[in-house]
DNA sequence: CATGAATGAGCCTTCATTCAT
DNA sequence: AATGAATGAAGGCTCATTCAT
């Protein structure tokens, strides 16, 4: 049966593109079959709904940036270094698969849409807590050896960096465009790179002069 | 006529409830109808079509940001000062208007799918545009009375402030039962002030020593 | 109360216009009223319905038709100059009113649409009687009188004609393109005045060697 | 995919019914599919709109008329038996067809409201250029091989001709119970073989006394 | 397993008619 | 008498889902 997943992978792979592409609603499972290349009856022997296709869409986008976190982070030494790392994934991720992070970004909002549960919900949010997890270590880890110097609780330092991370992850292609009608300077990848240079900066507890020099 | 005023927001009351809980096309001209207690029919005598309605929602919730920004700005003495004027009248417009945050920060995507242009998109995008110049302006102007002090041209650090703030005002809210799981202390408001000190603290380039006391 | 009727005219004016350019269904109440400068309510202080203004306008073109039969026929001498002195009022009705001459044609056809009966559809059939029994009678006539000379029951011959008649009427105007198409020479007016010529000709009886001449 | 063409006929079936007795717009899709027997969305299978499925009865009447009129002039010696054979093929097709017939009449006013233009329209058009082109034909052999004798431009003979054709054929069923009225003897088929004679005597040229005896 | 014809609930929009002012 | 805001039934069309083959 490995055919079997072979072609659920297909249909996935043209459920997302539509999807990306056109919004839940406004994809219909006639366009998914024919993208797919399968009747549309045959989409029901894969996937019981819509909505389970668009799950399962879900799905995959958290399983991509699991696995860009797993991967990145093994080389750091520091907790600052890890979290540096976490960071790195992240923008990376969101650069390198904008559909995907939109849709984890939208995930819950879409979700209440679809229906009020959902077990695939849970799936995703718990992907969301062993990542955050992940980064919240790496803040303690940080402040214990001493590499993230802010006289903050870590939860919160580690929050807040989060949602910095996600906005900057969020707005800075969404936004390009917009942003560069003021300076061609400032790009996408200006924007994160001052990002995370300003922050590390900023949380290493480096001097002042030491930044100007 | 002032009858007709009422009623219109009356209607735009019901659309917006709607339109926030449920999304554009999930949400019908039936329901909308019901909700504002008027017959459907009577929904057409106020707005051309369902798209109309919708453009009305982001009209009201651009405005709502615009006046929030124009009464904040104004007592601010310094660039940094009006910077985080603007930053604070940000974070609460999010936080009093969850659902126009929402609103203006999907009203891009949604409006692509609803057509592919519109009187409306300009209006908002115009709007945006204002804002992001004010918070530009405020940058440079800090960096020249010397209240800003970040080694950086001001377009790109505008630019990147933006999309923290961004973020913050986004995840914040919504990710406040996520964060809380794991600290009771991370409440959205500690996650908005810390993001608020945290940063003026950096970008005044005060010395970490005074951080530290 | 004169003025009542000025406005009900002018009513029915509007009400013309429209259902002749864009028929009865495509018609609505609200142009009726903007175009006859009313508001839709009063349309209802002078026509119980659509439907009613339509039969208005019906009542009209009948009595229009009527108007100039009694117009034309006086100077009569013969049975044979009286039928065609109808026959050319015919011809001038459709010819100058081709809009009143359709809505009674087609009248029969549509009011099965409007509904299965009505006291209107009744008033035009009795015009329609009044009008056949002129003709029917100016046919005896010229078979008494000598000037019509044809083998044929009275009333045959007479509703043979009206169909003739009601067949050059109505496609003469309707069909002047199409038949255009085969020669220069065939327009609207030398298809009715060939029709009254030849069929003048025959039906009085005159030899062959007299029409070649 | 026989059935495919068997279905679709059927739904053509319940269409043109409905559309014959209440004409387009006041049919509806829920009737034609409660007629047909199917689910409405089923319609939306075979018939991209309500409109095409209009279409689809106007191109069944045109070659039922087409059939006819191929079908019967096969056997014609002279022009003027030609021309008769047609003549008889159009009375025949309205009698057995009243309501293709009245279809194909009304086609042309009530296209225009469905649509400024349309491939179908264009199709019947063509039809009707075809049948008249032979009604022409044949009068000119007729002219030439002496079997019509009348001194008129055969174009404006055969465009006489037609339309008077078509009033008979249109009003001699139409009116029948009104024309009856006047004597139990006016039946559509008197007037309808009245016609023929009568014509077929006058453009044959004869001589009155031939006619009296 | 795979198909795709068939279903029917649901959507946006229109419009004849009513009625409070 | 006149208005025009309000109504709500209907209409054309779409599409997720089912099921006989």
């Amino acid at each position: 049966m490995k055919n079997r997943e072979a072609k659920s992978n297909m249909i996935v792979d043209a459920a997302e593109q539509l999807f990306f592409s056109q919004g839940f609603k406004a994809t219909s499972m006639d366009q998914i079959a024919r993208e797919a290349d399968v009747a549309k009856g045959t989409l029901y022997l894969y996937f019981k709904s819509k909505k389970e296709l668009y799950y399962a869409v879900g799905q995959r986008a958290m399983e991509c940036l699991k696995g860009m976190f797993d991967e990145t982070s093994v080389a750091a030494k520091t907790g600052l270094e890890r979290l540096f790392s976490y960071a790195k994934a992240f923008l990376k991720f969101q650069k390198e698969h904008p559909n995907y992070y939109d849709f984890i970004i939208n995930y819950q909002g879409e979700k209440y849409k679809l229906s009020k549960q959902g077990r695939e919900v849970k799936s995703t949010y718990e992907g969301s807590i062993h990542l955050f997890s992940s980064v919240m270590d790496s803040v303690k880890e940080g402040m214990e050896d001493g590499s993230i110097k802010v006289d903050m609780e870590p939860e919160l330092l580690a929050s807040l960096l989060w949602c910095e991370i996600c906005g900057v992850a969020q707005f800075a292609g969404l936004r390009e465009l917009f942003f560069k009608q003021f300076s061609s300077e400032v790009t996408a990848d200006n924007i994160r790179d001052g990002f995370l240079n300003l922050t590390e900066f900023f949380i290493s507890g480096q001097k002042k002069e030491e930044f100007d020099t």
